[in-house]
DNA sequence: AACTTGACGGTCA
DNA sequence: ATGACCGCCAAGT
């Protein structure tokens, strides 16, 4: 049995290492792309009733860009998160994305 | 039951 | 380089 499609974008979200950030389409790609990267974020939407202790805010679009901060209950808190991290951000965009950048499919996967 | 929206991404014009 | 469209799947209305 496959666990649930949200159940593994938690698993590697959660596996994120700190001050390290990814992208949705990442997430989905080392899941098998069969899912649209979309389903990455309504899998992240979800987890903030989960209750787990995902660290949705590593989690960005591919530009880099903290399209959920509104999601984060505050205006700029994805923002202060990923700053705190050693993200420099920039009109909600993540400066040193590329260099931040976590690929599961190249660290976790083989 | 049907239509629309949604934390995206890639390709085409 | 910028803008627009399509694909993908699930949940909300």
């Amino acid at each position: 049995m496959e666990k649930d499609f949200f159940q593994q974008v938690y698993e590697v979200v959660k596996l994120i290492p700190p001050g390290r950030i990814t992208s949705y389409g990442a997430i989905a790609r080392y899941l098998g792309t069969a899912r649209s990267s979309r389903m990455v974020g309504w899998a992240l939407n979800q987890t903030k009733s989960q209750a787990y202790s995902i660290p949705a805010h590593r989690v960005v679009n591919r530009n880099g860009l903290l399209t959920g901060k509104h999601f984060f209950g505050g205006e700029d808190t994805m923002q202060e998160l990923l700053e705190s991290e050693g993200m420099i951000i920039e009109d909600n965009q993540i400066i040193n994305f590329k260099e931040r950048f976590w690929d599961p499919t190249k660290e976790l996967s083989l």
